[in-house]
Formats: C-alpha cells, sequence, structure tokens
DNA sequence: GCGTCTTCCTGTAAGC
DNA sequence: TGCTTACAGGAAGACG
C-alpha cells in the first residue's frame, strides 16, 4: 500500500520516464477512477496536447504539472503507473493510459480501482478538494511542530487514529504509524490529550526517521507494490512491529500484539510501548 | 465541531 | 476439491 516512502520513489522513478512528453490521447476504462471534471470524456478533452513538465507530491498525492493544468493522482491501496512502449499489451487491471507522442504509454493499473484522479487548473490544486485539508508531511522543512502539537493534544481521539488522519499530519499509513508508535515508544490508544510535549517530539522524530530509511530503501513491498520500474521495496526487512505478530520484540523480546483500533490492523510492543 | 461508521473494490487466505 | 466468508485499508461522505 503505497504510503509517503512508496509515492516519493514512485515519483523520482516516473519523472526520469515522462518528463518533457506530451500526452495525444487518453483511454479510460474505470471512469470512477476520474473524479474531476464529472464528465471523464471532458477530463480527456482537457488533458489532450498537454505535456508533463515536473511531478510533485503532497502527502500522499502526485501532481503531475502540466501546461495549464494539474493531474492529481491518488494511489489508495494499488494504483501503479509504469511507462510502456504502445504495442505491448496491457496488462490485467489497467484502468487509465496516457497515450504520449513518442510512442510510448503511461498506464495506470489498480486491482482494488480505489485510486483517484482530479484534473485542476494549475494554481488552484491547493485550494480545493482532495488537497485542500491535507496538512504538512514530516519530510517537508518548513513542518510545523507547534501546528501539530495542537492537533494531537486537543484531540480526544487515539494516536494511532490522529496520525492516520492526513489532516494533521500527511504521508503516514497504517504501516509508518506503527513503526513510528514503536520507536516512539507510545501505544496506540493513547489518547491525543495526554500525549506529553516530549512524545510530540518523539514522534515527530520517530516519524523522521522511518519515512527517510524508507524512502533510502525504495519503500515497503508488502503485497504488491513496486515503483514504476518494477522494482519491489526492501524496507519490508526493517519493520519492527507492523506484519510481526506473534513475532520477538528486536528490543526486549516480548511478543508483538496485534489489536483493531477503529477498524485498522495494528500492531505494537506491550512492554517497549506501555499504555 | 468532532468522532465514528460505512462505502468503495477485489485478491487471498481461512474455514467448512 | 470447491464453495463461502473474512480480511486487507485510504479517504470521502453520512450520521450521531
Amino acid at each position: 500500500m503505497p504510503e509517503l516512502p512508496e509515492v516519493e520513489t514512485i515519483r523520482q522513478t516516473l519523472k526520469q520516464l515522462t518528463i518533457g512528453k506530451t500526452i495525444q490521447t487518453v483511454d479510460i476504462y474505470w471512469p470512477k477512477i476520474i473524479q474531476e471534471p464529472d464528465d471523464y470524456h471532458h477530463f480527456i478533452d482537457l488533458i489532450k496536447n498537454q505535456t508533463i513538465h515536473d511531478i510533485r507530491r503532497k502527502g500522499k498525492f502526485l501532481l503531475f504539472d502540466l501546461n495549464q493544468h494539474v493531474l492529481v493522482s491518488h494511489l489508495r491501496m494499488e494504483g501503479k503507473y509504469g511507462v510502456y512502449p504502445q504495442r505491448e499489451e496491457l496488462m490485467a487491471h489497467t484502468h487509465v493510459v496516457f497515450h504520449f507522442t513518442d510512442g510510448t504509454d503511461l498506464r495506470y493499473r489498480d486491482v482494488r480501482k480505489l485510486g483517484t484522479m482530479h484534473l485542476q487548473e494549475r494554481g488552484t490544486e491547493l485550494t480545493k478538494k482532495p488537497l485542500l485539508l491535507v496538512a504538512q508531511d514530516p519530510l517537508e522543512a518548513d513542518f510545523s511542530l507547534q501546528t501539530f502539537q495542537k492537533k494531537v493534544q486537543k484531540s480526544e481521539r487515539n494516536i494511532k487514529n490522529i496520525l492516520l488522519d492526513q489532516s494533521v499530519i500527511a504521508g503516514l499509513g497504517n504501516i509508518y504509524v506503527d513503526e513510528t508508535l514503536f520507536m516512539a515508544g507510545i501505544h496506540p490508544l493513547t489518547k491525543g490529550l495526554s500525549v506529553t510535549d516530549e512524545q510530540v517530539i518523539q514522534i515527530v522524530e520517530a516519524s523522521v526517521a522511518t519515512l527517510k530509511d524508507a524512502v533510502k530503501q525504495g519503500g515497503t513491498t508488502i503485497r504488491s507494490y513496486v515503483n514504476s520500474q518494477g522494482q519491489i521495496g526492501m524496507f519490508q526487512q526493517k519493520l519492527n512491529v507492523y506484519g510481526q505478530n506473534d513475532k520477538a520484540c528486536r528490543k526486549c523480546e516480548d511478543t508483538i500484539m496485534k489489536i483493531k483500533v477503529n477498524g485498522r490492523g495494528t500492531h505494537y510492543c506491550p512492554s517497549c510501548q506501555p499504555i
């Protein structure tokens, strides 16, 4: 499942493969992925003849800078981009194909069809959904510890749920929230209200360390993630708690537990992360 | 305003 | 063996 490190890895590989290419036309096989404009035919009309000038990232969203528009793309659980020669047969679960003028395709595949695309006028993308409420991610140079701290400490929700909320802190998903809380030594059910100032700093430092390390490793491959050149990530070998239930904790050898928190599988070490 | 629940989706694994 | 069911989970919208 692509979280910040996977999206960043995809962004970097995709940039090398698509910058400067011009979209001739688009084939859409699952229109529900196109969220804006409402009519996907309009999406096709608008995007034709535009060139990809840059690819940015905001939290877990990819932003393709075109001539007049920005394509805001979210991969959700299993979305993948790849660049192929046009003569190559479409793989299963291919839902959107951008045909470039140079004879190659940018293809979007998504087994569960949960990904989304919004085509918005350049310069307006941060002022409307879906990016409007997306907070800073902890790798941003000007990440505001103060803003984050206020949002955490005024909430009655548990910290696991708070860290998954992209309007509080962007980029973390289920894997990296569990890893961050392990590194910070905080139990996932701890209420935001009772998180101390010191713990807030520990959470941010742990998230930065975890995310930076995961980016360096090319992301985490749990089920199906590959970058845009088909390579898997390596960070799964460094996971301390996610998917490690019933195994011995690497720090203290106690048994890693798995519980459900707000419907999400949640992994923690009862000794390293006391309630 | 805030927090929780449901919905969207399908491949995989577990259970019978 | 073959069928059914539970599960995986990010984000938006509905609801209390």
